[in-house]
DNA sequence: CATGATATCTGACTTTAGTCAGAGATCGTG
DNA sequence: CACGATCTCTGACTAAAGTCAGATATCATG
């Protein structure tokens, strides 16, 4: 009764039913799926068509088909493209807007629909969350961003509030040394943020200084997004951007309430330190050679 | 970016991919996927065929082809009921038992796949369960049975183990006024279980006395379910069930420890009233009239 | 036992999805 | 500017899914 694939399955079935109701409403506006994808793929963004197919997995004889349907209903407009004439770009015309608009108040229903019965939303959500982190686990890409860009300063607010809540005494940002955006832009440094489907799950700072070392700050993964390695991922990843940015040497600081963390660089080559800096937060150091 | 209905969306996507891997591999028996939908059907014991064509949404005339082309492959084998020729059941042959293991190992490995990746099986599969009965809830089933079956005493284990964790000084069993499980059968009583897709998600029991009231005892609802009002459901199964028995008169004790359960009752019309009995775990007691 | 209801099956369709080969336009490169 | 590569499109298919109108057999009921 408890056996743990059981209960994956369980979840499955109840999913598939959820998605295929989803798809059953899309019908609805008397188009067939395919067509409906495109639409929606184009209305979401994607406009060279060549992506598009790509993103959706159709061979190109029928993706030219669906195409030419929403075209025929008047829906979209495609063009080749100008630095390119063998591409083709795809956008929606004012009915097409219109339509699109119409499928995401449908898959908006749904989901509304099924955040209305909850009584507990943001549980909900927080598991939502946690099994969409896990199943697109393949797919997290990590993108080099600014430290100012929108998603990192999600990240470093979400990394901000944690610490609030695990320190003992709460976290004061303005107490702890912030690092200057520009430490951890190229060729200084570098900032990563992992990215699962459009939300920001993770991130880590790589920050250059004129001590001889650069500093790995601001690691953090998304609770949903715990127990996937992703910690790993990320500081791999800040690791190779040091080397390529021709740092031999690594430092860090963290906190022992943090106690993952500290085992996690341990695990990954990093060796303790003495106290390296002033900042009254961390408590533990370590120093890692590339 | 932190939009509750993105997230909804998001986790949408990434279930939807999930399915579609899944449904690929069910390909990969180079059958086509309704085919394979209705020997699964049939393998998991459902054999009347209206019942397999209802649960699968499929026309008769469908049906009845996807039955033929089975039974062509030698899978199945189909009869008129003994008590109904109008109506046909399905079984599995020999072969077709064993095709349908080989699409329950695919089934199986996928959810062990998602599982193997994650370093927190256990948290994942909660986030799972939370989940799948908040997309299922309107098919939950609330099922008289036996306080003696292996779903009741599966309930009322996890409910013994939760007072144990949240009763400051744990929670014994044999010190408790175990009801007889007798009084929890008709006539005297009853037992309610809730379940979710084959799997147990709360349950409560109706004891009848000798002393002019019955009780209401053992409500659990599985923390994967909570938020889902299923509290409320079960106690309005289990009065209606009352008043079903000639019952007119309902008490019930509690601890100030599960707040949730008092404040169920405190909205549901039940008014306090002192200690009606020498049991040493509860400290509230509430009655009802019917 | 006639009659209407029910369950399944068959034949004759349509729609959707997907495949494949080749045509035509365009691009980058030598 | 010739040539191979790339992208899109068209025509000609197939497979799968689904629809619909009877035909047939059986059942429950008066």
């Amino acid at each position: 009764m408890l056996d743990p694939v059981a209960r994956v399955r369980r979840f499955n079935r109840a999913v598939t039913s959820a998605v295929g109701a989803l798809d059953t409403s899309f019908l609805g506006r008397g188009r067939p799926l395919g067509a409906a994808r495109v639409l929606n793929a184009i209305g979401h963004g994607r406009s060279d068509v060549a992506e598009i197919r790509d993103y959706l997995g159709l061979d190109s004889g029928l993706m030219s088909r669906l195409l030419r349907s929403l075209e025929d209903e008047g829906l979209i407009e495609t063009a080749a493209r100008e630095d390119d004439a063998r591409r083709r770009m795809a956008k929606l015309t004012r009915a097409g807007r219109r339509e699109f608009a119409a499928y995401e108040a449908l898959s908006n229903a749904q989901a509304d629909g099924i955040l209305a019965q909850h009584s507990q939303a943001e549980v909900l959500l927080a598991a939502m969350d946690l099994v969409a982190s896990a199943l697109t686990r393949e797919r997290v890409a990590l993108d080099e961003m600014d430290p100012r860009s929108e998603q990192a300063r999600y990240c470093l607010g979400e990394y901000y509030a944690e610490l609030g809540r695990r320190f003992k005494h709460g976290f004061d940002v303005s107490l702890s040394r912030d690092p200057d955006a520009n430490d951890m832009r190229r060729p200084r440094g570098s900032f990563i943020v992992a990215i699962s489907d459009t939300l920001p799950i993770g991130c880590v700072g790589l920050k250059g200084t004129d001590h001889g070392y650069a500093e790995i700050k601001r690691l953090w993964v998304a609770p949903g997004a715990r127990g996937l390695r992703l910690g790993r991922r990320l500081m791999d990843a800040a690791e190779s951007t040091a080397r390529e940015l021709g740092i031999t040497l690594l430092r860090l600081d963290t906190n022992s309430a943090l106690p993952e963390a500290g085992q996690l660089y341990r695990s990954t080559g990093w060796r303790e330190i003495p106290r390296f800096n002033d900042d009254p937060y961390p408590d533990l150091f370590f120093e890692k050679r590339l």
